[in-house]
DNA sequence: GGACGCTCATATAC
DNA sequence: CGTATATGAGCGTC
């Protein structure tokens, strides 16, 4: 039983209706009226035709109201004569930032307490930016997502430091984060709202809270599934939805991936149940005007995923187009909004289908995949967890024929040249602050207690045999081996290459690079062989030296000084035996990096290589290392010269 | 501008 | 383990 919604409350006619979008090109080319020449924080240096960051208005409606909006307010004039760009004018006063400290990260002691930075009402399009504006809008928001990770991770820790003694009621770090960053005008996107695609935001994305998506600017609000430009700050006085999230709160959601029948909100009691009658207002209608004006929404589902972080995920699924909605009479009996929601093809894969397809592969992999497997697991049980050898595209199988090595084995005899093995800790019930271990590690451990890297370091002291802490210690993470599914799979870009079937987090331990260690003499005997050698000291994670770095959020932030360590100098021999991370391709765009870590013995010059997510890597995505070595020169290894 | 209410969060207790 | 409850942040509304 549906009945149709009531006509809005205002004469069409005098609404001009936009150009529909087209359905293969959703970011149509600017019209050179429309375009609106911003002043954002992004410091760019593009090429000219890029150079501008280019909004294009959202519609005919909005461009027009935009100009009473000129004689309105006298904060935006025409500057630009060539282009004939408007740009706003700087604010009178810039606002002064709240200052933390390191020491009592609570602002209550700061005497003034600046307005927050209030939210854009002005609707924009982001559009043709680029591969190179691309690339960098993706830079700063994988800077501003380091360090909201950073800071909540921050928190946390800072949080447990202060629990000793006194059961205080654990806060919300994410919120936390949130809001300092916020004080700190570190949110991106508040200058404006944009409709579409918000630029260094991929499809297939993976955030772990709701505030996290506020900081991106992907969707402003905490709780509520629908974000919308409220009517009274529109141009036109309509309000228009710009994202939702499917996050199966209301019971009459039906989401069929492509196309979500999506249920409006309110008119729901305190539980959750629908208790009411919805209405036409607020995000529901903004859903509506959306609809009549063609722009398309963002969605970002939900996705239930057991997980040491949270028990859910947050994924980006692209642009949806509302093309229907109609009053209905809910499973409650109550009446709600539903609006039918269809995704713009030729977007990329949505995150969600990569989501479920990789749970397949690991439960059921021939129901999804039936051809292709060479093996279930090349490590041959060596390995805590099975490895995959996939390939759908040659007849290559490559890897099968080396042994596998779960470990690098190191030259008999070096091991225990500096060996005092009695400097162990004492930590019965696991090591904690002050502990040996944690002084060892220069007084701040490598982990947070999901066993996540919190920062790189010249080196990491796990605990070892001579420590008396139980293997559940934070302090022992790479020891215990592989922690998710991967495979190594065929592919005509890179050839052999290695990705994850579970979510990795930033910081997550991915895999040790095993190879037969060498010392230097010794490789330089077996390069004139010709043997196939990889030099540990050539990694490069250069772009990652800023993780864990929170000097925007504390301006009294120093980064941790480690002791030094003598330069690595010996070499991993993978001609024979070698383990799965052999086949990670290599890219100066890297997503996982090196960190060298000691835990079986403490001989500074031979460190184990291990690799770690640098940050969010989804599901079947390409790991990547920066094995130093020139682009042109395409081989995985880098081979003594 | 400020108080209030609403919301497809989140953590914890039972 | 699901469910109930407590504590919320941000934003829209009035």
């Amino acid at each position: 039983m549906t009945s149709h919604i009531p006509p809005f409350n205002q004469s069409p006619t005098l609404i001009p209706k936009p150009e529909p979008l087209s359905d293969s090109d959703p970011q149509a080319p600017i019209p050179p009226s429309s375009i609106f020449n911003f002043n954002t924080t992004v410091e760019a240096p593009l090429e000219p035709n890029l150079l501008c960051r280019e909004f294009n208005n959202v519609a005919e409606t909005f461009r027009s109201a935009f100009a009473q909006r000129l004689k309105r307010h006298e904060d935006v004039t025409v500057l630009d004569s060539l282009t004939g760009a408007i740009v706003p004018v700087q604010e009178e006063e810039e606002p002064v930032p709240i200052s933390y400290s390191l020491n009592d990260p609570s602002p209550s002691l700061v005497t003034r307490k600046p307005k927050p930075q209030e939210r854009s009402s002005e609707l924009v399009r982001i559009t043709d930016v680029g591969p190179e504006g691309e690339r960098q809008f993706r830079e700063v928001v994988r800077k501003t997502r380091m360090i909201y990770d950073s800071l909540r991770i921050f928190l946390i820790l800072d949080e447990m430091h202060e629990e000793f003694g006194m059961a205080r009621r654990r806060g919300r770090p994410d919120s936390k984060a949130a809001s300092m960053m916020k004080e700190r005008f570190l949110w991106l996107n508040r200058d404006k709202r944009i409709v579409g695609s918000i630029p260094g935001v991929q499809v297939g994305d993976i955030f772990f809270f709701r505030l996290e998506l506020c900081v991106m600017g992907l969707h402003g609000q905490t709780q509520a599934g629908i974000d919308y430009l409220i009517g009274s700050r529109s141009s036109n006085g309509e309000p228009i939805a710009t994202s939702v999230i499917v996050s199966g709160g209301y019971e009459d959601d039906d989401d069929q991936g492509d196309v979500i029948i999506y249920t409006g909100h309110g008119g729901q009691d305190k539980l959750g149940r629908q208790a009411e009658h919805q209405k036409l207002e607020g995000g529901n209608l903004a859903m509506e005007r959306s609809m009549y004006y063609g722009i398309e929404v963002r969605v970002i589902r939900g996705f239930k995923y057991e997980n040491s972080v949270s028990s859910k995920v947050y994924v980006y699924d692209g642009l949806f187009r509302i093309v229907d909605s109609w009053f209905d009479v809910g499973k409650s009996g109550f009446g709600v909004f539903k609006f039918r929601l269809e995704r713009i093809e030729g977007q990329v894969e949505m995150g969600t289908s990569v989501l479920k397809f990789a749970k397949t592969l690991k439960t059921n992999p021939m129901s999804v995949r039936p051809s292709g497997y060479i093996s279930f697991d090349i490590s041959n049980r060596k390995e805590n967890a099975p490895v995959y050898l996939f390939n759908d595209i040659d007849n290559d199988q490559e890897p099968l024929y080396y042994e596998y090595l779960a470990n690098t084995s190191f030259p008999r005899g070096i091991l225990f040249q500096q060996s005092d093995n009695a400097s162990g800790c004492n930590c019965i019930n696991g090591c904690s602050s002050g502990c040996l271990c944690e002084m060892k590690n220069g007084g701040e451990f490598a982990y947070d207690y999901n066993g996540n890297l919190i920062r790189l370091r010249p080196l990491i002291h796990e605990c070892g045999p001579a420590c008396k802490c139980p293997p559940t210690c934070r302090n022992r993470v790479t020891q215990k081996g592989l922690r998710s599914r991967l495979e190594v799979f065929r592919s005509v870009e890179t050839g052999w290459g290695v990705r994850s079937l579970d979510i990795l987090h930033a910081g997550a331990f991915i895999c040790e690079y095993v190879g037969v260690a060498l010392t230097r003499e010794q490789a330089n005997i077996l390069t004139m062989n010709g043997d196939t050698l990889v030099y540990p000291a050539r990694f490069s994670s250069a772009r990652w030296k800023a993780w864990g770095d929170l000097s925007q959020v504390f301006p009294d932030y120093e980064p941790p000084s480690y002791p030094q360590i003598p330069p690595v100098d010996f070499a991993m021999d993978v001609s024979k035996m070698r383990n799965v991370a052999c086949y990670i391709s290599h890219s100066t765009d890297s997503n996982v990096i090196v960190q060298l870590v000691l835990h079986d013995h403490n001989n500074l010059m031979f460190p184990r290589v291990m690799l770690f997510a640098a940050e969010n890597i989804p599901p079947m995505t390409e790991l990547s290392l920066d094995y130093g070595v020139s682009d042109e020169w395409s081989p995985k290894l880098a081979i003594c010269d």
